[in-house]
RNA sequence: GCGGAUGUGGCGUAAUUGGUAGCCGCGCUAGACUUAGGAUCUAGUGUCUUGCGACGUGUGGGUUCGAGUCCCGUCAUCCGCACCA
């Protein structure tokens, strides 16, 4: 009987999906487990086939937990917010939920093809009032909380009133960039207003005015993950800087807690570094310089406090608010003029260009160790963003300042007993200290130590720890995203009542920002709270809904809560988390942060989303080309290419196979090529190749519906898995497919003889269920290590003995069946249903290993000289001692041990050698 | 510049974790069955050599009886961060 895959599998999911076999319940008495996808953001194009990649990786994993009894929650759902629709929108005036649901649609029907075991019925769209009900909810919550330090967690803003009208905020050490002390009775004798705008600096999610990516060609702010080199991730344009009144999140109160939690959870160690970069964690000092003829001071941080006795200068950012107190009259002009450059470079300009530009803005500082005087500059080589803003310039250790003091001409102070600064600055925190009053003869690294400590002690400034982690700008000019549950009185913000939620994004009718450049929903009409004050005009970002979604899935018709906490104690956080590595700074922070504010509040009980995270590599695209012969309609097959000047087009990969051009199809493929002659090598054309990006422009765009439809489900699902280890990047080859496929076809065929089903109930031999339990341990091992290749390639071979020994004993195929279910649901259930069963292969129990059947006939044996293991020899099972010492001589690597010398004694203890005595 | 990862046949990869390098698959070669083959089956397929044999995991050293695997250096490719003080 022909393996007839199409019947098979469209019989099956019509199964699956009427008997709902793949719901899950939040209560069971097996244990639990957690399989998660990163949700997708449905895109116009399509899936193709490198998207389902961990798709298929997870999918096999859920299976198989749940073959091994566990309660597996495995979910799917969108992340249907997003600026491409919306540009969409504007482009043809289409709502970008229709565009967005089209995009589902299609995405969902793709997805069904392939045999995925998602329960469907816990779906989540992040553009849904039901879902971003929770989204706004959470905002509000972290509008209602501020960063307590001492405790270390979020706490009720209310608790912070209390504090601040009983004894001020001297004593509170809150998350803030709030500098200015006052006591109760200026608490309490503040207005509304000013206590409201004092609360805002503490808020967790708060507005304030910063420096924000604009990107002019969005017409929105992006945060820092969403710029790269200058440009925008979301199609490329220039970013500029720019400072605006915007909502953040204070994701940085919580940066030492998102390094603390990398510790504890299974991620891949460089997506681990990845993040630890991002936060960038830096201990050093802040340190206080007094302004020369003034009582004002401005702020540096240094790592480098070692090295105070070699400041000859002080650099400020152009942004720095120090600027303007420093600048003397005398050098107004020029310093505005550099100010001025400034600021018309764009991000991307500025990092391109690095020449060295500053102005001296006519004041001095005061070495607050020396005392010297030392002029103040200011430079764009020193960001508004980090620290303070402010330096300390350590020219003579540092090839920043180096470079800005050959440029200026200024002094360079080396520190370091025999470093040579003629040419180049010394960075390394080596050596021992020079020219530096109490600091002499000491190591660099103690050097920092007791500088830190001498500036305590001063008063000069204080220890203190930095992170290059930002607060998240979290406001977009954009419609097609979560509105923000804030109205306006007196242009000042107020937070809905939570019983208002879900605030629901209005309908508009143009996509555009308005005439006065207020963001879109400036258009909607009546967008205002029941008393008529004004809705806020901003939307969130698109990691607003991702950063949650996965609490979600956990009890998703909730309408009470994000999630129960029953279903949140049952399921907890994600087992076994998949997807690429794009997210590492973005997502994967942001709902690290998001799941901790949760878990402050007592919502959530884990502190950590994702236990384990495996990153899937992307499949890239393998192109073609065809050789036009130059002003003829000639083509050239690739190996006769050379003896003619050519033209290299891509041709469309679904016309070619391996590598072999169909001169038909290609002739039908587009008009031009219609009367196109070939040459030919031995009668066929062969293609040339290469390895890019998948996409359209390069028609090496493959859909995985294609695959499905020539190959089948199963065939593709083996077939990604058995591309490559799960995490490599990897090219898309069609051509090996034919090896799975024929592999399935085999494994299919064991059960038949012509079109008579044939299983036998005969015992199985010896050798059939040695072959059967070494696959299992295989396989099993394998699954936990997520070696999928290795799986497929172990399936293939037991197939191949079995077929070898023309095995067709029930008590063989059974358990592989189950075994191969995971990869290959399809045929699995079809077997299994052959066999009798009327009930489906997922509530099998998949096989365990029995070791007895393993037995190897021989054994090895370590063999130890003074003590050590040198070498194994590996023996029939049954050698006797003379054969064994008889071996032991024979053996070629023993004699080379030996020298050519010949043991006296071969010591040998319950058949293994354990010495041997030359 | 800092950090992470990877280098094995024509190609994708594997190697019991220090023990016969190249499993499995593609491709290729030969053969069988076929009107036919882009179907199926069988055998072969790292390189050099007629052969015996020698060489062989980017590269150079080292440790070891034994190294793809461990150590030191070096080259190449990919990724992340980057005027971060």
């Amino acid at each position: 009987m022909d393996y007839n895959f199409r019947e098979i599998e469209q019989k099956w999911q019509k199964h699956w999906k009427e008997n709902a076999v793949y719901k899950v319940l939040n209560n069971s008495n097996k244990p639990k487990y957690y399989v998660l996808d990163m949700f997708p953001y449905p895109s116009g194009a399509g899936l193709h086939v490198g998207h389902p990649l961990g798709y298929i990786a997870s999918d096999i994993y859920s299976r198989y937990k749940r073959l091994q009894g566990f309660n597996v929650l495995h979910p799917m759902g969108y992340d249907a917010y997003g600026l491409p629709a919306e540009q969409y929108a504007i482009q043809t005036g289409q709502h970008p939920e229709k565009t967005t649901f089209d995009n589902i649609a299609r995405y969902r029907s793709q997805m069904d093809k392939i045999g995925f075991c998602y329960d469907w019925s816990r779906e989540v769209r992040t553009c849904t009032p039901d879902y971003y009900k929770w989204t706004q909810w959470a905002f509000l919550q972290m509008f209602k909380h501020y960063y307590d330090k001492d405790a270390d967690k979020a706490l009720p803003i209310d608790n912070l009133i209390k504090i601040f009208e009983k004894e001020g905020n001297a004593k509170v050490n809150a998350a803030t960039n709030f500098d200015t002390t006052f006591t109760a009775a200026e608490w309490n004798a503040m207005t509304d207003k000013e206590k409201r705008a004092v609360l805002m600096n503490y808020r967790i999610a708060y507005k304030a005015d910063t420096m924000v990516n604009w990107c002019p060609k969005l017409g929105t702010v992006l945060a820092n993950d969403e710029v790269s080199d200058g440009l925008s991730v979301r199609g490329g344009f220039p970013v500029e800087q720019k400072v605006m009144s915007q909502w953040c999140l204070r994701v940085s109160a919580y940066a030492q807690r998102l390094l603390d939690g990398l510790e504890k959870i299974d991620w891949t160690d460089s997506l681990k570094e990845t993040q630890r970069n991002w936060i960038g964690r830096s201990e050093g000092a802040e340190m206080r310089f007094r302004i020369d003829g003034t009582d004002d001071y401005f702020t540096v941080f240094t790592t480098r406090a070692d090295t105070t006795f070699g400041v000859t200068f002080m650099v400020l950012a152009p942004e720095s608010e120090y600027v303007a107190k420093v600048t003397t009259d005398k050098q107004r002009q020029e310093v505005e003029k550099y100010l001025d450059a400034v600021k018309r470079r764009t991000e991307r300009e500025r990092i391109a260009d690095r020449k060295v530009s500053g102005v001296f803005s006519g004041s001095y500082a005061v070495n607050p160790f020396t005392g010297d005087k030392i002029p103040v500059y200011i430079s764009d080589y020193v960001l508004a963003g980090y620290g303070t803003g402010a330096i300390m310039a350590v020219p003579a250790h540092d090839s920043r300042d180096y470079a800005f003091a050959k440029h200026f001409n200024l002094p360079i102070i080396p520190l370091i007993e025999g470093c040579d600064v003629t040419n180049e600055s010394y960075d390394a925190k080596e050596g021992v200290m020079c020219n530096s009053g109490f600091l002499n003869g000491l190591q660099v690294k103690e050097a920092i130590a007791a500088a830190k400590k001498y500036i305590s002690e001063k008063g000069i400034g204080k220890v203190k720890v930095n992170y290059r982690l930002r607060d998240a700008i979290f406001s977009r000019q954009r419609y097609w995203g979560e509105p923000f549950p804030i109205y306006y009185k007196d242009g000042e913000p107020f937070p809905l009542d939570e019983s208002e939620l879900p605030l629901k994004l209005p309908e508009i009718d143009s996509y555009l920002p308005t005439e006065t450049g207020e963001p879109p929903l400036g258009h909607a009409k009546n967008w205002n709270t029941k008393e008529g004050y004004p809705l806020e005009l901003n939307t969130m970002p698109g990691f607003a809904g991702s950063s949650a979604y996965y609490l979600r899935y956990m009890d998703p018709t909730n309408n009470n809560a994000l999630v129960s906490k029953d279903a949140n104690n049952y399921w907890r956080n994600v087992d076994l988390y998949i997807g690429g590595t794009e997210h590492a700074t973005g997502h994967l922070i942001y709902s690290r942060f998001w799941n901790k504010f949760l878990f402050d509040l007592g919502y959530i009980c884990e502190d950590e989303p994702f236990k384990k995270l495996i990153n899937q590599g992307m499949i890239q695209g393998r192109s073609n080309f065809v050789y036009r012969v130059v002003g003829t309609n000639k083509f050239v097959s690739l190996g006769l290419k050379d003896q003619y000047q050519t033209q290299e087009i891509h041709v469309n990969v679904n016309i070619v196979k391996n590598d072999i051009l169909d001169t038909e199809a290609f002739k039908n493929w587009m008009p031009d090529f219609k009367n196109a002659e070939f040459i030919l090598e031995d009668g066929k054309y062969v293609c040339g190749w290469a390895i890019e990006k998948m996409s359209k422009s390069m028609f090496n765009v493959v859909n995985p519906d294609d695959i499905v439809e020539n190959y089948g489900a199963d065939t593709l699902r083996l077939y990604e898995m058995f591309l490559g280890p799960i995490e490599q990047s990897k090219p898309w080859d069609t051509n090996g497919i034919d090896g799975v496929h024929r592999f399935l076809k085999k494994f299919w065929g064991m059960m038949f003889s012509g079109d008579e089903l044939t299983i036998s109930d005969a015992e199985p031999t010896a050798e059939e269920l040695k072959i059967l339990h070494q696959t299992i341990k295989k396989i099993t091992f394998d699954i936990e290590h997520f070696s999928y290749n290795t799986s497929v390639s172990a399936f293939m071979i037991c197939v191949n003995e079995l077929s070898r020994l023309k095995c067709n004993k029930r008590a063989v195929i059974e358990p592989l069946i189950i075994l191969i279910a995971p990869f290959a649901p399809h045929i699995a259930e079809e077997m299994y249903h052959l066999l009798g069963h009327d009930t489906t292969v997922c509530d099998a129990s998949f096989p365990i290993c029995n070791e007895k059947y393993l037995v190897e006939n021989t054994v090895k044996y370590p063999i130890s000289f003074n003590g050590k293991t040198r070498f194994t020899l590996e023996l029939s099972a049954d050698a006797s001692k003379e054969d064994i010492e008889k071996t032991v001589l024979a053996n070629e690597q023993t004699a080379k041990f030996l020298n050519g010398g010949s043991p006296k004694k071969v010591i040998v203890v319950l058949g293994r050698i354990v010495n041997i005595v030359i």
